[in-house]
DNA sequence: TCTGGGGTCCTAGGACCC
DNA sequence: TCTGGGGTCCTAGGACCC
């Protein structure tokens, strides 16, 4: 029979920053998104407070400071080196993984003989060998991999690993659950499947495929039929090619000025063709969008965007940047206080799939290679930053950071000493 | 005062082709 | 008064995920 498991790393942010943090454990601890604006994790002791996921942190200040609950700026570079170490530990119980997200991976369990015990040994092997809680949720289909992590979560009389092979076990399960728990449900299809008086994922699974694809898509005919052990979606363990790049950012404050928000934007292109680069890929396709904050009633409202085409395809900043600033004066208004901005490549191709253009073929492109090689070489030196005008890396406009805990894993000065 | 960022997939509708 | 049928491609927008 065909196997999955889900690892799920629980309440993963929190659990990274209490890994150095020993005083942090029973006390309730949240991870704030970017900006430092809403609550993105949340230890089970903050979330017992009524501490909602995705709140905004002045909504609940009044509850952090009377139950000093500890607050966290996101901090990726600690998340995403403890991510690699659980992914890495994974390995070694499935030649076939998909890393789904930054917790999380899907394995391929089939033909496993105990899976309970398999997923116990899982879950103590990442415990030991990296710190952090997962749970373990085992099933023929992914979608019911998720609702069994998702019971291992909630109860903890499961030990943190079920198992959903058995049918019986698998309805049982899906009839205490809301609909709107289940993967590739959200909230608006859950409010179209209420007034169908589709309430459980069990009422979910018992609806004619069919008829859900004609009434909604063939995305949830897809759910449905997984609920009901139909594997339909596979498993990915080779990482697909990205389809684009964005980089996008909310300011610390509001910006209003013309030059500020350029240089905003010039910094986004630039690490958008940095990212582009790291993929190996070249982008035909820019687009740029600012606007005012939706929250902001002091100014008027205004958001625009822009698209163009690079004239060949391309990763380098040059040509990104100029066709940036050429959009920029496009969609520019005057008078507005700035919110947001961001930069986004699409139309991606490697490099290999390039018609070269007849003029810039050969040692232009050969040239542009190396200094953008050289370029990146440099920042990435730990020795300074190097930028082109118009660019600003990193100044007033960039995000608060008020929380930030060290980088225990990846920076020289940050390792914790034992005394 | 303060409301994240980075992705994917699907669908509908329009433009265009023969 | 009458105005085809079958396609493809692109884009915008909406839904979802973590």
């Amino acid at each position: 029979m065909r196997r999955f498991a889900l690892v799920d790393c629980n309440n993963f942010y929190c659990s990274c920053e209490r890994l150095f943090r020993p005083d942090l454990k029973r006390v309730p601890v949240v991870v704030l998104s970017n900006n430092d604006g809403c609550i993105v994790a949340r230890s089970p002791e903050a979330r017992a407070l009524g501490i909602g996921m995705g709140v905004p942190l002045f909504k609940v200040r009044e509850t952090v400071r009377r139950h000093n609950v500890r607050v966290f700026s996101s901090n990726y570079a600690l998340y995403g080196d403890i991510s690699a170490r659980v992914m890495q530990t994974l390995e070694r119980f499935s030649p076939d993984l998909e890393i789904y997200s930054i917790d999380e991976a899907f394995l391929d369990l089939s033909g496993v003989a105990s899976p309970v015990a398999y997923g116990q040994e899982i879950r103590a092997t990442v415990r030991r060998h990296v710190g952090v809680p997962v749970s373990v949720g085992i099933a023929p289909t992914k979608t019911l991999a998720k609702l069994a992590n998702y019971a291992a979560k909630r109860f903890a009389e499961t030990g943190g690993v079920v198992d959903l092979s058995a049918p019986h076990k698998q309805r049982r399960l899906l009839a205490i659950t809301p609909v709107g728990e289940v993967w590739g449900v959200g909230r608006r299809i859950a409010a179209s499947l209420q007034k169908l008086g589709v309430t459980t994922a069990l009422d979910l699974a018992r609806m004619e495929p069919r008829r859900i694809r004609r009434r909604f898509s063939v995305v949830l005919e897809r759910t449905v039929r997984e609920l009901n052990g139909e594997s339909c979606i596979g498993l990915e363990a080779m990482p697909a090619a990205k389809k684009q790049i964005v980089c996008s950012r909310s300011f610390g404050e509001k910006l209003t000025g013309y030059a500020e928000v350029r240089q905003a934007v010039c910094e986004f292109a630039a690490r958008t063709a940095e990212k582009l680069r790291r993929e190996e890929l070249l982008a035909r396709m820019v687009h740029l969008f600012i606007r005012t904050s939706p929250f902001d009633g002091s100014g008027p409202g205004y958001s625009n965007a822009a698209t163009g085409t690079l004239p060949c395809p391309s990763a380098d900043s040059r040509a990104i940047l100029a066709l940036v600033t050429r959009l920029f004066d496009d969609i520019w208004k005057d008078g507005c206080r700035y919110a947001k901005a961001g930069v986004m490549l699409g139309d991606l191709c490697s490099p290999d799939q390039v018609q070269p253009d007849l003029f810039t073929a050969g040692d232009d492109q050969d040239r542009s290679d190396r200094l953008m090689r050289a370029i990146d070489a440099i920042n990435h030196s730990g020795r300074g930053k190097i930028w082109f005008g118009g660019q600003r890396p990193q100044t007033d406009w960039f995000m608060r950071r008020a929380h930030l805990s060290p980088a225990y894993t990846t920076r020289w000065e940050c390792i914790p000493e034992v005394c």
